[in-house]
DNA sequence: TCTACGTTTCAATAATAATTGAGATACTGC
DNA sequence: GCAGTATCTCAATTATTATTGAAACGTAGA
């Protein structure tokens, strides 16, 4: 269960233009991930000031990385993103529904998009 | 529906130890809110400071204020938080519901004490 | 082993954010 | 109006973060 000085470092890392869009890339392409080279291109930064932000993101747990060949192949660590959305609405909802039940509406549009739920 | 710039604005504005201590502090508080004084002692900042922090928490949507008397009361902005949850699920679960499940547990913890769920 | 490739590290700089204290503003009650 | 309270604004300072380019590192293949 994560707590906030961790919340506080995932949010912080999150709340910068090209770290949102690495982890968004990495999100969408999955557990396989992204070499850095094709990361930074994607993401539209040096390869240098990808290093920096992929390091930032790692210190807050939000991705992992590890070798193939020369490449550096990077992924989103789903877990702490679960975390962190459940820490979100845990803050969120302490007696106030008002807040979390609209995003159950988002949740519902977002995993069952065929009426067919997560069956994991 | 909030955007990727939206996004990291919210982000970073969670993303400082005493502003997410704000947050929780007007959520815990509900829509009545807190008093900018009352706050201030809360979250242990100087009232130059808190001034500072939630000027910033409200360019980022995430808060509001009203006056009253003499004082200025600041709530938390519901629907942002709504649309942030929303954000992050919406960006985490393209294709992939291994995120997004588990934060169902904690939401359906956290939003459905009496077993009765969102059902629309 | 030599060379090329992908990536990182380092040091310098530029940009942005946080903190402080003094003074200004807005309201209240006398 | 005047005095007092609550809060904000401003300017200065300090601290942190982002960006850049050059050089180093580790790996692969000839």
């Amino acid at each position: 269960m994560m707590d906030s000085t961790q919340a506080v470092a995932a949010f912080a890392a999150l709340g910068q233009e090209y770290r949102l869009s690495i982890v968004r890339a990495l999100v969408t392409a999955g557990p396989d991930g992204l070499a850095a080279g094709v990361l930074a291109g994607e993401v539209g930064v040096s390869s240098t000031n990808l290093s920096f932000h992929v390091k930032e993101l790692s210190r807050a747990g939000l991705i992992q990385s590890r070798r193939d060949g020369r490449s550096i192949i990077y992924s989103a660590t789903y877990p702490a993103l679960s975390d962190l959305i459940a820490f979100l609405m845990r803050d969120c909802c302490q007696g106030r529904p008002e807040v979390c039940t609209p995003a159950v509406e988002a949740l519902v549009a977002c995993c069952t998009p065929t009426g067919d739920v997560a069956h994991a």
